[in-house]
DNA sequence: CTCAAAGTTTACGTTGACGTAAACGTTAGG
DNA sequence: CCTAACGTTTACGTCAACGTAAACTTTGAG
């Protein structure tokens, strides 16, 4: 049985046209140039034209998904950083340890309020069946 | 044995300050003025000044949730106003079972995001973990 | 060759969610 | 009476995250 790979192999050839990302992920060319700007992504360039690899795409996922969670793109960044082990020095992993366990709290009480949320819905939810029911004859 | 009271008697007594509040939920008296200026909290005056009710402390606290979960006020505003059985129209019903439902899939979304967000610091906790050991000796 | 589609840079505009400052009223304690 | 702690209104400022427009180049299809 051939042994799993631990971090899989980078995929080094596919390219990716900034519409290309644009219309995959549903967001304007504008804010993926706006990340780049803000050193979030930094494409290659063919010429003048920019070109993504996959590592790129990866990047703008990591950010979509934060701003999904209601990050900023400084915490985004941070996040995307701490994939990064460009980081040797002991003090910087330390606190990027806690940086992550920084992360995972705020997550862990997004999960509650998440499962808060849900019930509070249902609740409505039930209670709008129950006003339309009872408006099954009278209306 | 009594029966489950199905919407819990509100607290018609209990009054709040507006500092109150800020203490106790960590926001500025001026984000607290604030939501009330769009309209999402309407304390009553005792003279000229705020008076809180138990009904108005629960929506700040929905709006702050909100605001964990990366909700733009006005994402607030429609949740919260799910929970007002004001509805009487029948279209309307069905409009907020609709943003209910909506709602309810953005927050899977989330969850999903949380978990892949978690287990991806999971890594990067470890690969930390393991570059400090790494460095036990050489350091 | 021409035109449309996709790319680029530069730069000003906009929106949401407050921050901050000024100027003022009210109330309880020393 | 003074002032400290709280409250108020009004109004301009700020910051992030893009939107929008203008003016231009590049490139492949007909």
């Amino acid at each position: 049985m051939a042994k799993a790979v631990a971090h899989s192999i980078p995929d080094i050839t596919t390219e990716y046209s900034i519409s290309q990302l644009s219309k995959e992920f549903d967001v304007t060319t504008r804010s993926i140039r706006h990340y780049e700007e803000i050193g979030l992504i930094s494409p290659t360039r063919r010429g003048q034209t920019r070109i993504y690899s996959q590592a790129d795409r990866t990047r703008l996922r990591l950010i979509l998904r934060g701003k999904r969670l209601g990050l900023s793109l400084e915490d985004s960044r941070e996040i995307i950083d701490m994939y990064e082990p460009g980081k040797t020095n002991v003090d910087q992993l330390k606190k990027l340890i806690d940086a992550i366990q920084q992360q995972r709290s705020k997550l862990n009480q997004q999960l509650d309020d998440i499962s808060k949320l849900l019930k509070d819905l249902n609740r409505a939810e039930a209670d709008c069946i129950d006003a339309l029911k009872k408006n099954n004859g009278t209306q």
